[in-house]
DNA sequence: TAATTCGCATACCGCTGGTATGTGAAAGGA
DNA sequence: TCCTTTCACATACCAGCGGTATGCGAATTA
């Protein structure tokens, strides 16, 4: 899908993506509101002609560059994951691959700051769901089904997680005072214990 | 404090109210990029004139929007949870408050959203901090200090159910589909729970 | 009542996101 | 091969934005 084998595809191709590049990385370094479309196009060596060929303005700009960031980070924590071969290992992988992801200097602006904002909360959800969260979501299922967890429905309880993950990353990656990682993650391991079965270590079945 | 004697004082205070208030009322209901300074200062029937006399720009004015906000919603979840005299009750009357108040129209976006984003979260987690934060990292706290609680550190956990309770109020009140409170709770209480110390229901001590 | 303050209005500016149109090289047909 | 069409992108332009400099008149003060 990637190949492209006339010269003009080709071309049209890697305007496109330096455009997401340099996007990306201007939006990273100083946020949605302060960058400008004649400073992407300029990093870009094209002009704004160029931009409104391939996006539909600004915030669509924007849109295509979450996409790629969330998708990088669920390839990321579903790598992690998928080496673990025990489901409640799965977890915990997971949610140590998300914050690391998310705390990159590349991501968390866009992902977790600019991107609700720009988008809105509700699409911004959307997409956080289609990627990331839905590793989470797929985790907690499967815990439920393997009778781990309590029987309280999984949507919930994936919803303040995910919410809680994303306040520690911003906290674990804040430039004036950065949080510490072991200690969050001795406050986020409880909860997810939290979630097991009140019955025992092995609930019956 | 807020009566003012002379004639002029008077107008000068009932025109940065209103500033505040249309500004405020327009930030909640098309979020902080789509209001223009025009049209906050036309909803105030001032001029730009006004507007830059009483604050240093639009972030400035946001800036004291928010804090208003996050002042009333401290308010809220303080009175709320002063009139619970245990302090267990304390915490979940004061999470049920917040709750409640961050959901409100003129809340969610400013607040939860757009606050973040305008400031910078390192900025709009010092103001979160200050107000309504602070009372969850009282609240626990206290509860660390009769030994209810595990003695982990206060902080960590305050800092991720503040993250979990924002994401649970921006579903809550997600217009396209809002969340079920009934659901939200019976995912938060357990979170809440693992803070309990692990030896039994009361320590030694 | 003359002088001063100051709350606000008026007029203006550079820049932004967005649009309409032009253009030249690559692709396609004879 | 040459002509035509396509299309990736450049150029030129615009209304509206946040922000600034200055003017003004009523309330205050002396």
């Amino acid at each position: 899908m990637p190949e492209a084998t006339g010269a003009r595809a080709r071309q049209r191709e890697q305007t496109r993506r330096t455009l997401l590049r340099e996007g990306r990385r201007l939006f990273a370094a100083h946020g949605y509101a302060d960058v400008s479309l004649s400073g992407i196009v300029a990093a870009a060596r094209v002009t704004k002609g160029a931009l409104y060929h391939h996006f539909d303005g600004k915030p669509a700009l924007f849109r295509a560059v979450l996409d790629e960031v969330q998708e990088e980070v669920a390839d990321a924590v579903a790598a992690t994951a998928d080496a673990e071969p025990d489901p409640w290992d799965r977890l915990t992988a997971g949610c140590r691959a998300f914050l690391a992801a998310a705390t990159a200097p590349g991501v968390r602006r866009i992902m977790l700051v600019d991107g609700p904002a720009v988008l809105g909360w509700s699409a911004w959800r959307e997409m956080d769901e289609a990627n990331s969260a839905r590793h989470l979501a797929d985790a907690l299922a499967g815990l439920a089904a393997s009778g781990v967890l309590a029987d309280r429905p999984v949507e919930p309880a994936a919803r303040l997680l995910s919410g809680a993950m994303n306040e520690a990353a911003l906290w674990l990656a804040d430039p004036r005072a950065p949080g510490d990682p072991d200690a969050v993650w001795e406050a986020l391991e409880p909860m997810l214990e939290s979630l097991r079965a009140s019955r025992g270590p092995d609930a019956d079945r």
